[in-house]
DNA sequence: ATCCAGGTCTGTT
DNA sequence: AACAGACATGGA
């Protein structure tokens, strides 16, 4: 089916920033994408998006993880006006939206994500898909959907050293056991503020502030989060303590007053702008 | 070879 | 409360 959407859409910015690790690029704006047990092949030509799968799927499934309900256009404006000196920012990455994703699948791909490269979380996620998740098959082939609690409750810390997990393997096995016996429902999060939740989730070992608020923001949709890491203290530094080094609390207080509840996609813009200044 | 990747834990001052 | 090192793995 195809579909138009908005200028503040494009495909390439919004899947490659960082949020999400389960998506192939396959040409020029051209994709695969698979969240929780789905797929869809996509492709952007200007405004139209063309996705390989049925309306009805879209609308229920897909239309919801592009997060179409909001206006991009509208935020981007809103951020601007806050702070004109990310406006640069704005300008270069303008199409990145916040995906809406599965809790679970957020868990472990964010657990995996610390010290970690992107290349390298992608692997290790495909992985952990590919030996304990469901096998599914669509008109393009076989594919693997997100592995559920229950089949990765038996998954031993050796076995997850095996899929190149690394380290992390204690993380993956202690926050698994925790959902796994009632002892942290995934479900309670949307009840929760986003400093009951935070807190939560940081009793889980190998889950810190970072790791939380990047489950809070692409897996709750907690859009008052501002995941803070090296580039983030770098830009923000840079921008409200004249480089000067601060505690990450002082940091955070800021951005929030600052950005208040548009800090998740602000943290997007001000993110993806400073790695891609660095890249050359 | 050395350093670093969307950090967090642990042990020392 | 603040700081240093360790931690698996792979790529530059």
């Amino acid at each position: 089916m195809k579909l138009k959407v908005e200028d503040s859409f494009l495909l390439s910015h919004i899947l490659k920033c960082g949020q999400t690790f389960r998506y192939e690029e396959l040409g020029e704006e051209k994709f695969s994408v698979c969240s929780a047990d789905r797929r869809i092949m996509i492709e952007q030509k200007g405004n139209i998006i063309d996705v390989s799968c049925s309306e009805e799927e879209f609308e229920k499934h897909w239309k919801k993880f592009f997060d179409l309900e909001l206006n991009y256009g509208e935020v981007k404006e809103k951020i601007r006006k806050i702070e004109p000196k990310i406006s640069d920012y704005i300008d270069k990455l303008y199409g990145i939206r916040i995906l809406k994703q599965e809790p679970f699948e957020m868990f472990i791909s964010f657990i995996i994500s610390q010290n970690n490269s992107m290349t390298n979380i992608k692997k290790v996620v495909n992985n952990i898909c590919e030996k304990y998740g469901e096998q599914k098959e669509d008109e393009f082939g076989v594919y693997y959907a997100f592995p559920t609690v229950e089949a990765l409750s038996k998954v031993s810390r050796e076995e997850f050293r095996e899929l190149k997990a690394g380290f992390r393997d204690k993380y993956l096995v202690d926050a698994i056991s925790k959902i796994n016996s009632g002892e942290i429902d995934l479900n309670e999060f949307y009840g929760l503020s986003t400093n009951e939740g935070r807190k939560k989730l940081m009793t889980v070992k190998g889950i810190g502030r970072k790791v939380a608020d990047c489950i809070l923001l692409f897996g709750y949709y907690k859009m008052d989060v501002f995941p803070v890491d090296v580039w983030i203290r770098r830009a923000l530094t840079n921008l409200y303590f004249e480089g000067q080094k601060v505690k990450d609390e002082v940091l955070l207080d800021k951005a929030y007053e600052v950005f208040g509840d548009l800090s998740g996609i602000a943290q997007q813009y001000v993110f993806y702008g400073i790695i891609d200044e660095n890249k050359k």
